[in-house]
DNA sequence: TTTTTTTGTTAGGTAAGCTTAACTTTATTA
DNA sequence: TAATAAAGTTAAGCTTACCTAACAAAAAAA
């Protein structure tokens, strides 16, 4: 049985790690403020945690999640994800909505109930911020988000969402010619002024760095390429 | 704030107290054997509710629901059948698998969420088990279910569900032309071998004592009418 | 290298919600 | 009405998940 506790601890270690790249291992101190909880109170769990053999780690040393513990954590992450889209797709719930609701239903123990979420849904690929969902078989393969002005030229990557939601921008960026999903190609980066050249749907036009900072993308097949610098994560111990 | 186990003890309150009509007031035993809890855990939680003014009792005397936590309890309960409702008609749950899920999404705390999810199913009026729906303004009038033998003679009422899901049932149900939502009236009885003469749609057939124990209705104008024992609820204190 | 700062651990304590065991009050029935 | 049974209460104790305060180890800076 896992609680309601052990399972927000499990994912804030999966998330803390994904937010962090190659550099492994979490520090109780880190788990503790992302939690809103004391260092003491976490690290009474994290013992509780590696007796059940969720985490691993030594005395004074980085958090790891067991096989174990990723599994759940992974498991915790699809239901926060298909539950944000839901209620983004089906009840027409905002961006800025959808978080603090999820947070709860995440929790919910119904393999079936969540299947039938992700059916209903039609096996989305993407959350309404554009976060990657975890599949029913556990796969997980993380592509970590960068904003647009990241991408290095030649490169290609898909628009997943902005991180400005104001009238303004986002009539700006249909404007351009930008929506979830495209793919966006980096042409050319202009040093004098810092414009980026970059191709939409064989459309070619020119955005500033701070329209680009706005725009979170993902590498597309950022796993074989040597230009991308993305950070990846194994779920497969 | 309302803990879960606060909704629960109101959600379970309220429901004991719906199960046993005219007689007011429910038991410290009686509420611990229906949570599956020990008398003495009842006890303290008891007082702590009563000190919150949701419920009121003298030691040693019968415990009622105040305003405010009948309030709560309704809400509950509201919750509760709209989920059940919404696993039953748009996740293709059956009537046995959603009270289990039900009773964990209950305590959700959005009120957004609830009334999204009314919406979706279209405001419906009763549950899958045919237990009516509170709305959300907390009108709730309770039409106590009774089986379709309890029925006095020249009574009508209306058909929520049954009591029994077998397939060779429900197929004689069909062929006897009745449905969920119909209107049966009761025309006569004979005592001599129990049969029941009933009425609906205009066709009149004969039914036996033990089909019609299995046939759940709600009484129609019980409200004003003389000869119908039901056992009414009063929400408005 | 020594000092200081940061990070992590231990010990003792609290509140919620549960338990068992012993007791009191109320209701039943002989 | 007195004995017995049922219902309700109290007291002491457990577990989970949190806290503060004091301390130890590791890392960073002087």
């Amino acid at each position: 049985m896992v609680s309601i506790t052990e399972e927000n601890y499990l994912k804030s270690l999966l998330q803390l790690r994904l937010n962090k790249g190659k550099e492994e291992g979490v520090g109780t101190n880190e788990l503790a403020e992302y939690l809103s909880i004391k260092p003491a109170t976490a690290n009474d769990m994290l013992k509780k945690l590696k007796e059940k053999q969720w985490v691993d780690y030594e005395k004074y040393g980085k958090i790891f999640l067991t096989k174990k513990g990723k599994k759940i954590a992974i498991e915790v992450l699809r239901k926060h994800r298909l539950w944000e889209t839901f209620l983004y797709e089906k009840l027409s719930f905002t961006w800025d909505e959808v978080h603090e609701v999820a947070e709860q239903l995440e929790h919910i123990q119904s393999i079936k109930l969540i299947d039938k979420i992700d059916e209903m849904l039609g096996f989305p690929e993407f959350d309404p911020h554009g976060e990657i969902i975890p599949k029913k078989n556990g796969e997980f393969k993380i592509h970590f988000k960068k904003t647009l002005d990241e991408i290095a030229i030649g490169e290609s990557c898909k628009m997943v969402s902005v991180n400005d939601n104001s009238t303004t921008f986002l009539q700006y960026v249909v404007k351009v010619g930008l929506g979830i999903n495209n793919t966006i190609k980096v042409l050319s980066k202009q040093s004098y002024d810092d414009l980026i050249e970059i191709e939409v749907n064989g459309h070619i036009s020119s955005v500033s760095q701070r329209f680009a900072k706005n725009i979170f993308v993902i590498c597309k097949n950022c796993e074989t390429s040597k230009t991308c610098s993305n950070k990846h994560f194994e779920h497969t111990d």
